[in-house]
DNA sequence: CGACACCTTGAAGAGGTTCAAGAAATGTGG
DNA sequence: CCACATTTCTTGAACCTCTTCAAGGTGTCG
């Protein structure tokens, strides 16, 4: 909960390639070295920070899983992404400098707090960094117009399959296995995250199973047939 | 179809307060008038960048009217969104140097293009415009977020208020009606947007126009009860 | 004026939701 | 360390919303 003095260089990081321009000359990496103020620790279940809350920092995730998710007042909750290490959080924060989603730890976490005016300083003098943190908000633009894609014309098989594909690429690319992952929210966060209930989840689940496409024990699933997966996702609705 | 010689200076713009930053220094100005190289009309059809097309420009609506929409292999369309003056469009192809979705103009248009190496130096130099750029592009993550909200959880005749509220919220803003509207897409266009068939566009307009909250006429709406509309995008479909 | 695109409406059907019950895992406190 | 409460997951059956298919109407543009 509390902020860590120990500081770790962003350039002996070994998230770097994920967070960070390449190719810098010594001079801007000791300049990239201020940007992370602090490192902060926030245990499962706990909340990174809330829909209102002033906006302040970028927050780049060194370990850990987290959800972010919209509350209306009447109640409905929708996720709008979950997010794992080497990713960048709290974008929703720099239009209005006020936060506009919550973000909640859903294991164990650590992130890198990076002021964000200090972002915009460091910026202005290292042209790579700004281009950078265009880029990651520009990925963010590119990532959910493809949520809408699946939201707006998909259907739960579909939906799920292209859900499964991305976690397990997202996470080979940080060196886990290609075929095999734990998942860490619920079938609920998944649901609210695809646009569909709870149960719907659990039955495409076992239906994917049924087709020999995955194996699933609970939160443990493992992929056996991708390109299959990857069928399901384009099998389309309409043919007329 | 052709750029425009002519430039007329941002400085002298009337959209100035939609596109650029505000409390500018006089030599401040003078530099922002240099981000806008030409302009461009686009007639009604004609697409302004397509998928896999080189970025190398944003471009702030002059006049007229857009729909950005992905395309997949499988022939499957999703309208991403629908884009008025004083708004800026092209922000899909900054991550990778490549467009991912059309832009087409719904009505004969008149853009501004500001090649993004431009943006980038000048951000460099004016604290402001870089600042302001970030916000752009944060606001385009904060409307994303609220059409997943929208898809993930809202049903037709939410998705439909929450839609024509949202339209004529933007069009007050730039000096048009609050209660009247002309429509610049099919309902087919509409419904991909909403993630509905073009039939349950039209079957929910009609179901509005009984309830007393719209009138229409095709492409002509009058909003007759505004919080009506207010009260249809929050009735929530559970309630145990 | 005729062709075409767009819109409306009806009827049948499908996919996903809702409600309900039970099973399996996880966490907690004694 | 075990028992119990709680959370999470699975599965079934009925229902409902939206889609699909179809036909006819309306407006627009060459």
């Amino acid at each position: 909960m509390n902020p860590q003095a120990i500081q770790i260089a962003c350039s002996n990081c070994n998230l770097r390639e994920l967070c960070m321009p390449i190719g810098l000359s010594e001079h801007d990496i000791d300049r990239l070295d201020n940007l992370v103020a602090v490192r902060k620790k926030i245990k499962r279940g706990e909340t990174l920070f809330t829909n209102g809350e002033l906006f302040t920092s970028l927050y780049a995730i060194r370990t850990g899983f987290f959800k972010t998710f919209l509350v209306t007042e009447d109640g409905r909750d929708q996720v709008t992404g979950f997010q794992m290490a080497g990713e960048i959080i709290g974008m929703d924060g720099i239009v209005n400098d006020l936060h506009t989603c919550d973000a909640v730890a859903l294991e164990d976490a650590e992130v890198c707090v990076m002021p964000f005016e200090k972002i915009e300083e460091i910026s202005r003098e290292v042209a790579s960094l700004q281009s950078h943190v265009f880029k990651i908000m520009g990925r963010e633009i590119v990532r959910e117009h493809g949520v809408m894609l699946l939201l707006g014309s998909m259907r739960a098989d579909e939906r799920l399959a292209a859900f499964l594909l991305n976690l397990v690429q997202r996470l080979h690319e940080r060196g886990f296995s290609q075929s095999e992952l734990v998942l860490r929210m619920t079938r609920e966060e998944i649901g609210s995250y695809l646009g569909l209930k709870l149960e719907t989840v659990s039955r495409t689940f076992s239906k994917f199973v049924e087709e020999g496409l995955i194996e699933v024990k609970l939160r443990h699933v493992r992929i056996l047939d991708t390109e299959g997966l990857q069928r399901a996702v384009n099998q389309q609705t309409t043919c007329h």
